[in-house]
DNA sequence: ATTCGGTTCAAACGTCCGTTTGAATTGGAG
DNA sequence: CTCCAATTCAAACGGACGTTTGAACCGAAT
């Protein structure tokens, strides 16, 4: 066996988790990942059988970094106060907004999925048990009644991931006309505050009222 | 002139509304459209100039008779209180969960634009002075503080609009695994239920310090 | 009856996509 | 050195897409 096969693979992980990040699953072509990666056009099928199975490969190591991190990590959440882990929660979410790194690009991915979950990721969350919506539903049951039933607290969970994803996957369009929104750190915090504000609030509200849930 | 000409527009466009609500306007292919409206395939570049000529002909049709209806309708929301404008709003915008009528169409063709904008949707909401964005700014702003910055009320808007669309554009995905919602009437005024008293509680929790805004 | 502009039509074009092919290359094992 | 399996590579394949073409068709005006 040849040596630098393995610089291959990492190679074409990591330009996939950039172009991922930045277009989506969807958007990013083979042909973009290969010349961004700098190997032959063959490679990703040779080496991850099609670009469904790179997706697939760099899903699980995407979600194996988020879990070890804070805002995902259920452990260090769970340290919180339950105003602190949703804060931590949103401003993890909105990460992308302000960084560049490694940990944000994975964050935007699962943003591009929160749209609009492709097949493999549908594959992706039906295989792996630890669902990377656990730790927003532990977030929102600790606003919600006790007994809140299952569905209830997805509702929340989904409706709380969703209201960060789209700022991050619609970075660059709100920097333009109309929105002209400058997105630096000033304003970060800002809607990190109101969002947090929001879904504090309105998770409470929500279980004044238990109601017909 | 011949006279059927009318009627191909027509039946095109009925076509596209149907196949961009269920699929969005990327995943509606124009053959498909074609094919569904039974006519031929050069018909839409001869009516309406390509494929992004009847997308922004059908976005205009579809706003206007959003416009006319409640839920979107300035006039008649602000008739209503916050809270009660607030919740028509939600369940206009959750509609398509149950109904299959025109409007629900419309509702999820804008919808699926929520997600990750078009750039025919970006140069119709750009030329579109009245933007779709208002009634939802103009309902948000009932719940903020008066001095409230614009920038915020637009982040409050866009955030209030992406809470229901994630439901609507993912209505199949969610009747699944590892989800299993039966997505009915009870379900569906139980959601806005929910979304109406977290976007409540949230929007009013949000003004009760306005801090760093 | 003929003409003509608006409309329809089958067919093809050019481009992008993910994937496959089969030969060339590589580097360690015998 | 020779062999061999793993890997790389240039090239092509087959399919989907939006669009274009040029002839055929139609109904009203002349």
């Amino acid at each position: 066996m040849t040596r630098p096969a393995e610089y291959t693979r990492q190679s074409i992980i990591k330009a996939a988790v950039t172009l991922f990040a930045e277009k989506g699953f969807e958007g990013s072509s083979v042909r973009d990942i290969v010349t961004k990666a700098r190997v032959n056009q063959a490679a990703i099928n040779y080496h991850f059988k099609g670009k469904d199975g790179l997706y697939l490969e760099v899903l699980k190591t995407a979600f194996e970094k988020l879990t070890e991190n804070a805002g995902f990590d259920a452990e260090k959440l769970k340290s919180l106060s339950r105003e602190e882990a949703l804060r931590s929660f949103v401003y993890q979410q909105l990460r992308p907004l302000l960084f560049r790194d490694e940990m944000s690009r994975y964050i935007r991915m699962f943003a591009w999925e929160s749209a609009h979950p492709s097949k493999v990721f549908r594959k992706f969350i039906a295989t792996n048990p630890a669902s990377y919506l656990t730790a927003a539903i532990d977030i929102v049951r600790r606003f919600l009644p006790p007994n809140t039933q299952k569905r209830a607290a997805l509702s929340a969970a989904i409706w709380l991931m969703g209201q960060c994803s789209v700022f991050v996957r619609n970075r660059e369009l709100f920097a333009q006309e109309p929105f002209s929104i400058t997105i630096d750190e000033p304003f970060v915090d800002e809607l990190t505050e109101l969002i947090t504000r929001l879904a504090v609030g309105g998770l409470l509200h929500a279980s004044e009222s238990p109601g017909d849930a």
